[in-house]
RNA sequence: GGCGACGUGGCCAAGUGGCUAAGGCAGAGGUCUGCAAAACCUCCAUCCCCGGUUCAAAUCCGGGCGUCGCCUCCA
């Protein structure tokens, strides 16, 4: 299998430091809010990935971390009047809600910062007695100037970023580059006793002290994020990691590219984000998942109304193929011919293939549109055996169900139509719905035909199938 | 200013040296159904521009134009 590194900026040839286990890190969500879309990426792709690597025969210890002491949580709770933590235990309930909708399987480990302050201050004491950081009055900050391979994950060196650098006037560091590994109590804010008073973790430590405390090891398979974090936040996570051990803090360092919205980045300062939460009224968790895996994950993706749509369009395609093998199973019709077998054994290749070649899932998705194709035609041409149902179903469900996690499905009906129409309004539709079957039966198709013209002008539709006539709003 | 990504049909999106450039949405035609809807079948691109390397380039190199991201909390 083959990965793009980050670091190296080229796809390499995967093999994990122990044979047959995987350490694997995401980055997790600081829990002030709830997620919205943009950090719903890393969620799912990781999470597939994570399922894939599982298929393959790993043995995968995977990490999401859970930041729950920040400056935004500590101003979000004294705005609620209650306490950081209980903020953030409240969303992280809510996170926990929308994973769940979104297919998301729970981590091997989702540390929480305000449960791993003795090891990180161990950590910080650490880099203090190697000299790589300092304290000032209270506070402590990585020293950049003495861990010279600064800058190699992101591709910076120090000269660009010090002459880029904002100078912040209230920072008692050295370097504008140097970055708070512990910072000082402020009058009320949460804060634990430390070597250097009281005070609380600063945001990076977090990563490097809980990857290593969680598997027990310096150095990590794989660490994923957002492409965002890439700098400042995985460079410092290095320089702490490899100034503490010594050794590589990462193999394979993965990143995902961003959701925009219209071409724009989605980001909490510029307000246009969308929350999860929120979309999940119109659409189902699947249909946000195959929208977030329909595209290569390094890529970015535009979203919009349309766009999930289209996805819910889409995955209604591969439904079908599903329902249509699942109708099958139980058929106990003997053919002469098949080519399901000979189909799916191809078509699963071609989805390795795809997964090998650095997790391309929209590829590999492509192949099940194929594999939909294919099943019509054997039913359409009598061409199935029970063998070849049942290898096309085992595909469908080791990549749909299990790994890429889109099926089975259902899509969200509008709910306008139980809640805000009334009783009376269903039965009148209901006797007119009657009265044009009625007018059907003895041929009359002009009358019907004006019922159903004339509801479609009210945007509602009447649908006729086998087993009756329906109505619904557009 | 420094670093980086990207530009493929109406829209979305794979493909990074070589069979007829995947797949989805939309559109067109058809099968089916009283008609319609749904479903199914068929059709629909030479890859931003210019130059170069090569027997061969969307794919490599150089230049240009354009879009976006990081350099500041952010997935």
């Amino acid at each position: 299998m083959k990965v793009y590194n980050t670091a190296n900026r080229k796809k390499e040839e995967f093999n994990s430091i122990n044979k047959g286990i995987v350490n694997m890190y995401v980055c997790g969500p600081t829990t002030y809010n709830l997620i919205h879309i943009g950090n719903a990426r890393p969620l799912v792709v990781f999470d597939a990935f994570r399922n894939y690597l599982t298929s393959l025969g790993y043995q995968v210890n995977y990490i999401q971390n859970f930041t729950d002491v920040d400056d935004k949580i500590i101003n979000k709770a004294k705005d609620e009047g209650i306490g950081p933590l209980e903020l953030a235990a409240k969303y992280i309930a809510e996170y926990t809600k929308d994973a769940e909708s979104l297919r998301v399987k729970k981590a091997t480990f989702h540390p929480k910062v305000s449960e791993n302050i003795d090891e990180i201050i161990e950590f910080i004491a650490n880099l203090i007695s190697k000299g790589f950081a300092y304290e000032i009055d209270g506070d402590v900050y990585f020293d950049v100037k003495n861990y010279k391979p600064y800058g190699k994950l992101s591709g910076k060196n120090t000269d660009d970023l010090k002459a880029g650098a904002r100078v912040n006037v209230d920072d008692k560091k050295t370097s504008p580059l140097d970055f708070a590994l512990w910072k000082n109590v402020k009058e009320g804010e949460i804060n634990w006793i430390s070597p250097w008073g009281k005070g609380r973790p600063g945001w990076h430590i977090e990563c490097s002290t809980m990857s290593m405390k969680y598997t027990n090891s310096p150095t990590l398979d794989i660490h994923g994020g957002g492409q965002d974090l890439i700098f400042p936040h995985h460079e410092n996570e290095v320089a702490q990691s490899e100034a503490y051990t010594g050794a590589p803090f990462v193999k394979y360092w993965m990143h995902n590219g961003f959701i925009t919205v219209n071409k724009e980045k989605m980001s909490k300062s510029l307000g246009n984000f969308f929350l999860v939460r929120e979309i999940l009224e119109k659409f189902s968790g699947e249909v946000i998942r195959y929208f977030l895996l329909s595209t290569h994950y390094r890529n970015p993706i535009d979203f919009n109304d349309g766009a999930l749509l289209e996805s819910e369009k889409s995955l209604t395609k591969l439904m079908t193929g599903y329902s249509n093998l699942e109708k099958l199973l139980n058929d106990s019709t003997e053919n002469q011919e098949d080519i399901l077998l000979e189909e799916f054994k191809q078509i699963e290749e071609k989805i390795e293939k795809a997964l090998q070649d650095d997790f391309n899932t929209a590829l590999a998705f492509s192949y099940f549109f194929d594999g939909s194709k294919i099943i019509t035609r054997a039913i359409n041409e009598n061409k199935y055996s029970k063998e070849g149902v049942e290898r096309a179903y085992n595909i469908f469900n080791k990549y749909l169900v299990d790994i890429l996690a889109v099926l089975p499905f259902e899509k969200i009906e509008s709910k306008e139509d139980d809640s805000s129409d009334s009783e009376v309004f269903k039965k009148v539709m209901d006797i007119l719905v009657n009265v044009r079957n009625t007018a059907r039966k003895d041929k009359n198709f002009a009358y019907g035909d004006l019922i159903r013209n004339e509801l479609a002008k009210l945007d509602i539709d009447i649908i006729d199938t086998k087993e009756g006539s329906t109505w619904k709003r557009k």
